[in-house]
DNA sequence: TTGTAAGCGTTATCAC
DNA sequence: GTGATAACGCTTACAA
């Protein structure tokens, strides 16, 4: 394939290579004719540079090392998506290794990436502990996305989960609902004890008890969905309102429901979390808590790329948007 | 950071560059003490080999570079995931570019992705001239996904739209279905265009005539699904089935029918194409034809890493599968 | 302004 | 078996 190199172009233009890399960064002003002839090279050997080779004469890759979960959750991916986005038109380009959320395959990703020595790192949720974390990037400028950290030991990216379970239930609560059931997400996941602290906090608030009856374990998938619901039933539990741990979950709970045609919202409200794409068009339309993952994805791409040119970048809480839709009405008078 | 060579560990244990190197790649047997002495090294020094120059003295990257469209189509990314799952455990890492479905800049995303001298290409659909990715590739090896060829210049991992558009449109035909509206995808899009020729010839195949007021255009999108059923009732044309030109579209037309209490699949039948994640949980469950994305990815990435390595990978046209939910009954008696 | 030469961290080719 | 030493393709002092 092209092999042609910059001494090929170099001897083709009668110049040394070292004035070829020159006038191919911009980096020293060269004559005009000189120029030109490297140029006209150029082009017509076809010539295209060696990244892999000014990697390694410029101590920089040029490249950002992303690290997903690939649990095929819209969520992360969406995030991922967004570091796609923001990376654009920055010069850098993202290589991608997912870690599972496995521990140790977190490391051993993190580890690969660091070998191809990349300028900087994202990575999206994750589990390794922070000093670990530290201690593995050392001076490689590192963002984490969508998981709150503990202290301020790196630049995070993350939305407030419990604020954002609060104002989901809150809604509900203010459209008269009492009886709110909770389908919650994996159980260690921070972000699903967050959305559960939300929840409490604003029963807490509105001075109403949780019945524990209303509590359902989950995972974030839509299957736990429908087996909540399908408990939910199953125990008689009385419930005019439900809050999934997420919009899959809201999915999978919607069904249930519909298997048993009981009408949302006529009998019963259904909040999701995340708004993910397809909430807008499901029926009803989900009211949903918004996490802005594309967003988040696009400021951790440029926080990085600040980062690596000795920019400074503040950590970031970002708060989820309630998201009005058609899923959440006043409970039956009956 | 971790700026320990493979000099510094030769030094650390008495030995030469090259063994350590031969130690560390296995490619030669070296003594028991000396092996253990730099093995000892390694760990000590916390040693990561440099990807970069190793790539460079070796002339492969064990990177290989995927180029999407990133249209955030459920679609698309799930091709993309398959691929990072299907390199796992090959020892390659995938790099990601993305095309925004225009050609010069995949030309151009593709050209920095051979920059980077990535060993192999996955590319994922995309409208490039095929002579001109087979000038561009040169010897690299690459495999095109989801997307058909005219030739046999490039091994591809496609499938076949018009036989998933006959396919689904049959089904409905055989439930009873004569009025059948679809609602095509982007105008242009090979992919759309086969649906549709599906479409057309099992209409064709039944001794059906097609009302062209029952069909319309569309762009893949949800939104497209809303218009083109909005426009069907508006316009009062009769229709007892609608074939949507993907999911997304299906769960448009859906709300659609929704928002005008027409009942699915009581009055109206639905039919989509992809069986994205959520189609399972819509209400009523979707019916679809599958296309199995994250295989077609996971295979690309098996067929660049065989090429790689010299094997031989022979074209694959997949084919959809009917899954059959709830959205398709016979037409109402009337 | 331009060329020479010394790296960058590995692997590969030699001799020994 | 093992150690010099020359690539790999590019950048970057250092001279000229």
């Amino acid at each position: 394939m092209n092999t042609v190199t910059i001494q090929d172009i170099a001897k083709a233009a009668n110049v040394s290579k070292s004035t070829v890399s020159r006038v191919l960064n911009g980096t020293a002003t060269v004559a005009e004719d000189k120029k030109k002839a490297v140029l006209e090279a150029t082009k017509r050997l076809g010539f295209q540079p060696n990244i892999v080779a000014r990697s390694l004469a410029k101590g920089r890759s040029m490249t950002i090392g992303v690290l997903t979960q690939l649990i095929g959750s819209p969520f992360y991916d969406t995030v991922a998506q967004g570091v796609i986005i923001g990376l654009r038109d920055t010069g850098y380009s993202p290589i991608f290794v997912d870690g599972q959320w496995q521990k140790n395959s977190e490391v051993e990703a993190i580890q690969a990436l660091l070998g191809r020595r990349v300028d900087g790192l994202v990575l999206i949720g994750g589990g390794v502990a922070e000093n670990e974390i530290t201690q593995l990037c050392g001076s490689t400028p590192a963002v984490i996305v969508a998981r709150k950290l503990n202290s301020e030991s790196h630049r995070t990216i993350h939305m407030d989960n419990v604020d954002g379970g609060y104002r989901a239930t809150r809604h509900m609560i203010e459209k008269g609902h009492q009886r709110i059931a909770i389908i919650k997400g994996l159980g260690h996941h921070p972000d699903a004890i967050d959305r559960f602290e939300g929840y409490r906090k604003a029963h807490q608030e509105a001075g109403l008890d949780i019945d524990p009856g209303l509590v359902l374990e989950g995972d974030f998938s839509a299957d736990s969905g429908v087996a909540g619901v399908d408990k939910l039933l199953a125990e008689k539990t009385l419930f005019t309102a439900v809050f999934a741990a997420n919009d899959m979950t809201a999915f999978g709970a919607r069904l249930a429901l519909y298997r048993k045609g009981i009408r949302v919202p006529g009998e019963v409200s259904l909040i999701g979390f995340d708004d993910q794409m397809e909430a807008t068009y499901s029926t009803p339309p989900l009211t949903t808590v918004r996490q802005p993952a594309r967003e988040m994805g696009q400021q951790a791409a440029h926080a990085v790329a600040a980062l690596i040119d000795g920019e400074e970048f503040e950590s970031q809480c970002v708060h989820g948007e309630l998201v009005l839709r058609e899923s959440v009405a006043p409970p039956p008078a009956d």
